[in-house]
DNA sequence: TTGAAAGCGCTAACAA
DNA sequence: TTGTTAGCGCTTTCAA
């Protein structure tokens, strides 16, 4: 497949190739009149600038790199349509990679990334070492996390409350007259779920209810592993009239555990999630969950990274988002006992 | 960000730094002692070579583009999944855009797949149009089309058999007992689409009975589209036992309009769908469904894009995989009237 | 086994 | 306004 370059260009218009790249460029020093001769003769040549060339010259390639976990996790592909759309806009185009939630895979990516020379990365993290992990690495190419809250850790990164966002649906809970309300699927590993059960437990506390937990014994999150759960959980008569799930789609896993089960929710349970994936909108299912806004989370990550990286800053922004809880059909208003 | 070239090391080693290039690279020409050191010190002094300019000289990117209309359509987003699984293990990484199904956004991205000079592009089309829109451009990178069934066209491409999908799915429903049928999200404006009725028809005719359709007035499918479409469908009485719908996205729809209309699917209703994304799996939901083999249908572009990509091969293949059915519960059997 | 040098396709500083 | 030229960081002949 040969490839036409500024070159041949520069000769069949019988003009030096600086020329043509002046009016490729968009470059103010060149008459009107021969840039829109050079232009017309690029198309009828078919020929379009070489950006990797160009990339070599600009020390910089318009490339984002993308690393998230899993691509086929609705969370993730919404987020990168979001990010892909605010980026494109801007000139730049996003090098996809799934880390699979694997530290090393994560490592291994970042490193390539930083070797394709990507004028920066967007990041959402596999495990809450990331940051440690990747720390040696952070000062090659800009970054910015993404839904993984770092503290005070002197890096970008933009997140949802988690804390509050489990606070708040504990309020819902109680206001909806639950007294009895089981967190599911707590976790550790992971910033996120430790701040969502914080928020949790200091909501128990301050409406003086009592928290209690069932800890998630798989490190990940899944359909699969809420399902399995939610089945011992329901081996036993439960005492709760509602519970918070950890993610939606722990939630997803205790609708259909239930379903076998016969337990009728929200007639018989209220079931509350967090995220608000995609999937918990859809007919028949309509959780009631806390919503992390993505759309927002995705520009607020973009503007971070076009910030350090067009404007050279060399400093960092946190930024935590508030969620918001997203009325669905799975939670009711019962009477408190007692 | 300061970087460190080849020439750092050469001057830290002592050495030339076409030494340095050989021991990266890999060439047998150099002694084990002095690659062990170099590679040693590029370790220390955190070097990793820089891709882009390797490119310009390998004249190849080690980059794939992927061009999907929508990253956050689940079918899209699994399809990424595996693409990207299966092309790393290779040494490739992923250039992804959204075509938005814009078939002017398709040809843009294309051109700057182009001038980025990826290697190759797997390419799920906007809409039917997309292979003439683009065939002027096709000389110019290696490309496989996925999903759009593009006939006798000089150009790879990889897809289901829709019209046997389609013909299969009439085939069970009839021996469920079912005799009248709808046809739901009949389509134009995609080959997909048209070899799905296609099939239907042709199964309609050979067990004689009688093919009628709702056609999509929208030009693409959704949920939202699916259900305003049921909405109307179900606003007078309904003489069929069963709906065939054209996508998953559309069943979902019709699923959310039965459910506000107190239509039990399946005891009123039985309803088929195609494709199997993946809420169509989800608990409550657990719709029946032809489905496209994602992960087949995945490695069969890659193998065929890698192929032309590393032999040159200049010819194209084509590839119809067989769709299967996937039994879950919105279908059910009934007494043939008659 | 190693070094010197050409060249990949482009941009931009400098000259004309 | 245009041309000449250096150089981006690398791989790969060709010589030594």
């Amino acid at each position: 497949m040969k490839q036409v370059t500024i070159k041949d260009v520069a000769r069949a218009a019988g003009v030096s190739y600086s020329t043509v790249s002046r009016s490729l460029t968009g470059s103010p020093e060149i008459s009107e009149k021969t840039r829109e001769r050079i232009l017309q003769l690029c198309r009828e040549m078919n020929y379009t600038a070489n950006t990797v060339a160009r990339s070599m010259v600009m020390k910089s390639t318009k490339l984002l790199g993308l690393i998230v976990t899993d691509i086929s996790n609705p969370f993730m592909s919404e987020m990168a349509y979001y990010i892909d759309g605010q980026t494109r806009d801007r000139g730049y185009n996003i090098v996809l990679c799934n880390s699979l939630r694997s530290p090393e895979q994560e490592r291994i990516l970042f490193e390539l990334m930083i070797s394709r020379k990507v004028d920066g990365v967007i990041l959402l993290p596999a495990d809450s070492e990331s940051y440690r992990n990747l720390s040696p690495l952070l000062g090659s190419v800009p970054t910015v996390f993404v839904g993984e809250n770092l503290r005070d850790a002197p890096e970008s990164y933009v997140t949802v409350d988690n804390f509050r966002g489990a606070y708040m649906g504990v309020e819902y809970l109680y206001g909806l007259g639950h007294r009895k309300i089981l967190y599911f699927g707590k976790r550790k590993g992971s910033t996120t779920h430790q701040l969502r059960s914080e928020g949790y437990e200091a909501a128990c506390r301050d409406l003086g209810i009592r928290p209690h937990y069932l800890n998630n014994t798989f490190s990940s999150t899944s359909i699969k592993h809420g399902y399995q759960l939610a089945l011992q959980l329901f081996s036993q008569p439960l005492e709760d009239t509602a519970i918070f799930a950890a993610t939606d789609t722990n939630a997803l896993g205790i609708l259909q555990a239930a379903e076998e089960k016969g337990i009728r929710i929200p007639d018989d349970l209220s079931l509350l999630g967090f995220d608000n994936i995609r999937d918990s909108g859809l007919p028949r299912i309509g959780l009631t969950t806390i919503e992390q806004p993505r759309k927002l989370l995705a520009s607020m990550a973009v503007d971070s990274l076009l910030d350090k990286i067009e404007n050279e800053l060399s400093g960092y922004t946190h930024r935590i988002l508030t969620p918001t809880l997203v009325e669905r059909t799975t939670c009711r208003a019962v009477t408190p006992e007692g």
